[in-house]
DNA sequence: AAAGATTGATCTGTCAATCTTT
DNA sequence: AAAGATTGACAGATCAATCTTT
């Protein structure tokens, strides 16, 4: 079926659009402007910070992150470059590599973090009530792009 | 304040992210292989011809597109030099460029707006009842960033 | 050969500076 | 001076090709 969207779908679909240029711009600015990092590498760090051994594999971190292996290099190599994470060979298998936060990795995730979050209580969640969150999880659910969690 | 997310926000939050990761990347990519389209031209292509005079000066379309001036000057440039569109000075104030498509620009846009519908449909709308639709829209409409259509 | 990772070429966007018209 | 638009330098991403280890 391809005929054009009615109202009520194309609300659905366009919000989802705007929102998301709209909460990604205003987060990139805060960011860049309160702790000089891009909007990608925070989520680098975030993932990093947030698998189980505090550790992944880089095309481990490039799937979480949504990212190409090889746009991810560029990212990595610019973060270990500024001291926030440091790359170490998978000692069981050498073709692997590890990437993990420095301590000053650890330090600028925090702050970014309370920037980040402060921005999405204030532009997403405040707005809403429970019962709009539930909603919404329940379509990101019925969707099922939710990322895989096994290591 | 600025306590972590709880799980169900983080789900409302995270979701949206994922969600509209997927489905841009498996649009871009339908987009250039069906007809050698980036997905930003198509948004821009689509805009002129929902206007109400199929035709918009410079910084209006920059404003729906959601990208910057300098930005949509290299789009337009290179969609001009494609002969998808064309870029007529105001004749009321001669500061102002309309963009407006060609012939060529709405034949294009016809196949790929059946392209990205169908995207939509099945990747978007089909597992979504009409609950969730309604839902999705109200939350949306909350957040408040729906384009101006003033002209 | 296959898998992990990186590099180089290219594309597309932002930012700061500039040009033109009002 | 202010507003509209573009240009040039640069940041960041993808793709194809390459290198290393298994």
């Amino acid at each position: 079926v391809d005929r054009a969207l009615d109202a009520q779908e194309s609300a659905a679909w366009d919000g989802l659009l705007r929102t998301h240029k709209f909460l990604m711009q205003l987060m990139s600015q805060q960011l860049e402007a309160h702790h000089g990092l891009a909007l990608n590498s925070y989520d680098v760090l975030r993932h990093l910070a947030l698998a189980n051994d505090t550790r992944l594999i880089m095309h481990q971190l490039a799937e979480r992150v949504m990212i190409t292996r090889s746009g991810l290099s560029g990212v990595v190599a610019r973060l270990e470059s500024d001291g926030l994470i440091q790359r170490d060979p998978d000692a069981v298998d050498g073709r692997g590599l590890y990437a993990q936060l420095t301590p000053a990795g650890w330090l600028l995730l925090r702050g970014a973090n309370a920037t980040i979050t402060a921005c999405i209580r204030k532009q997403f969640l405040a707005p809403l009530d429970p019962d709009d969150l539930a909603a919404s999880s329940q379509v990101w659910r019925k969707l099922g792009h939710s990322v895989d969690v096994r290591q």
